[in-house]
DNA sequence: GGTAGATACTTCCAAAATGAAAGTGCCACG
DNA sequence: CGTGGCACTTTCATTTTGGAAGTATCTACC
């Protein structure tokens, strides 16, 4: 498999880049994402999940039941990649 | 709508990407774009359709009933955002 | 002239992903 | 003890994706 099909598997899915996008910026709790991206909550649970499970993200315990959700090393690295999509879609 | 989300649009869609890396060798015919990348043959010709309405791949006339797919300047200056995607799988 | 093969699709239907709406469990605060 | 915010889960309709088979056109061969 080429290694573009390997990210793809990963950040394919619909939602899965916007949501590294905004956390380029900093950390969001799971209301801001879905008020930010306008997705059904159902979706953004399960591309949480898979995004921690390939180690893009993982879950920031604030406090009782509100945690933020943060890039890891790995999702910070995806930076490169969305802005140079960002950047062709500036393209005329 | 970030141009993150614009660009998703259009190469969100799976094989898009995909589609493109494989032209940026050199233009490919339909069977050839098929075999490659394994996909069923209704789904080529829907993926191929939208990205020709996108503008970022043409119709090349061969011969009689054949014809090769290549990138348009805007297909190709997709290059940057899909090694930076391949090279982020790439990481460990 | 008929037939077999190559090429580029289209059509049909099942399976999986996506989306909208409503419901659940937990804790803090008044 | 009730109300509200937060983080989900569940349910079900819709859309997308996938597999298999069929169609149309031209070419080359017998």
């Amino acid at each position: 498999m080429s290694g573009l099909a390997a990210a793809l598997e990963i950040v394919g899915p619909r939602w899965a880049l916007l949501i590294v996008e905004l956390l380029l910026d900093a950390p969001l709790r799971y209301g801001d994402l879905q008020r930010e991206l306008g997705l059904g909550t159902n979706q953004l649970a399960t591309r949480l999940r898979e995004l921690e499970a390939a180690g893009v993200l993982y879950r920031l315990p604030l406090k009782h039941n509100t945690r933020a959700y943060a890039l890891t090393d790995r999702g910070r690295a995806l930076r490169p990649a969305i802005e140079a999509l960002a950047r062709w879609s500036d393209l005329e």
